[in-house]
DNA sequence: CGCGGATTTGAATAGTATCAATACAGGTGG
DNA sequence: CCACCTGTATTGATACTATTCAAATCCGCG
């Protein structure tokens, strides 16, 4: 097992093309990594674009490599044996996909939206991990983060009503998609759905029709505004927020 | 920061009498320490004993210590503002109990059963994290267990029927109540709910009310046998498994 | 412009919650 | 050891939310 010298001071110009200008670098799990290590393993890395709908990794189905989102958003989701369906997470750029330490994952990942994914092998992946613990550590945050937000979602399946829940979800795409909000603000927000109703559906527990009977209601009261169908404008983030229950 | 000499060449009898005898030294997070590393972090270890409802962490409360839970179950529970609750994890023996790296905890843990715990300060246990690449490892392994337990759960709470979440419930505590237990197995198996009705509901996002009538429910089809509110028995667990959907 | 899938709207129904009353379990004190 | 008492659980009646099935409308696209 060799040391891996820390080196810092090193210019740009010796990150892999493909790394310079991607947001993984920065926030994302590629950010512990020495450019060393980032030239290495960009050599297995390789680009690829999702269409909506494409499965990126299937249920259960061997897994061999990961993925960071460089861009759109993945959904994660199980199914029941009847076809029933829950979406179990949303992926956002720069998230990492993958199951680590396991051959198969149990959910199904797939393109939201468009996506774009940067993806590299398992092996490859996990051999860094062993000599940069400084990886291993913050695919610990993000598992923790993922974590919390798995939660948060477990009180709104399970507590809060189909009005709460739509405008809960509402809000998670406009705090999420647009990355130059502020929170705080209570300035106009526009943004464009990554999904479409059936996938809104199955993220909420709820049926297509009661997610449109909801987004119609919250139109009704002024709290959204629907563009054209996908488009939604939210005048005041608070008055969005005080409806998540 | 010292090197940690591995020695695997030591008596029992220099492991610290706390942990002789504990699951968690074997199954849970204090396996991968060395006699050197548990004797060092017993020095600053307690064990407590819970009774149920008790409090042992609360929601967005600094959190100073860890905890593994050596015998009952704790509930972990997150509520919105007007009271309504929802239970978002079970801990069992050997889990461990505590949000590392955050200050605090967005879960209140309470005692469900009569709990015993084993505390130790968060510093202690994150420094010998450090030190030992293993013991990091090991809490990485156990957050993705409860990610994906938690994305069952969601699937559970956002698609399942009020009967199949109550079967699915029972299911669950039969599977992890009684260690001996082999899922296979299709013998009676019989078990004490760690939790009461409410409780239950607060983990199905159900009301009592329902939880109770599908109990019933379960019970006249002759699916379980309620010795006594608690006590349960499980003719078939696979007649108990068809239920949950 | 017209087609096809996605979305919205409508009416009837089913499932769960709510409110209220009763039954039960388990502990306490006589 | 039994009667009582209190909190927990069950059962009942009704209300309400969300689903289901069906139809109409909208949107994107050739």
């Amino acid at each position: 097992m060799g040391e891996s010298a820390l080196r810092k001071d090193i210019s740009n110009s010796d990150i892999p093309a493909l790394c310079v200008s991607c947001e993984a670098r920065h926030k994302g799990v590629c950010g512990v990594l020495t450019p060393e290590e980032l030239t290495a393993l960009s050599k297995h890395t390789s680009k690829s674009t999702h269409t909506p709908g494409r499965e990126i990794v299937g249920e259960t189905q061997p897994v061999t490599s990961y993925a960071n989102v460089m861009r759109g958003v993945v959904k994660l989701s199980k199914m029941l044996e009847d076809g029933r369906q829950q979406v179990v997470g949303l992926k956002f750029a720069p998230d990492l996909l993958g199951r680590p330490f396991s051959q198969n994952s149990d959910v199904t990942a797939e393109a939201a939206s468009e996506v774009e994914t940067c993806n590299f092998p398992k092996v490859a992946f996990e051999s860094l991990m062993k000599e940069n613990v400084g990886l291993e550590h913050r695919v610990l945050q993000q598992t923790l983060k993922e974590l919390d937000e798995a939660r948060d979602w477990m009180l709104t399946l399970g507590r809060k009503t189909a009005s709460e829940k739509v405008a809960s979800f509402l809000y998670l795409i406009a705090t999420h998609m647009d990355p130059e909000l502020d929170v705080l603000e209570t300035g106009t927000t526009q943004f464009t759905l990554p999904m479409n109703r059936s996938d809104i559906a199955d993220f909420l527990g709820l049926t297509v029709e009661t997610v449109s009977r909801q987004i119609t209601k919250l139109r009704t009261e002024k709290i959204i505004d629907v563009v054209v169908n996908r488009q939604v404008s939210v005048p005041n983030l608070h008055a969005l927020r005080n409806r998540c229950g």
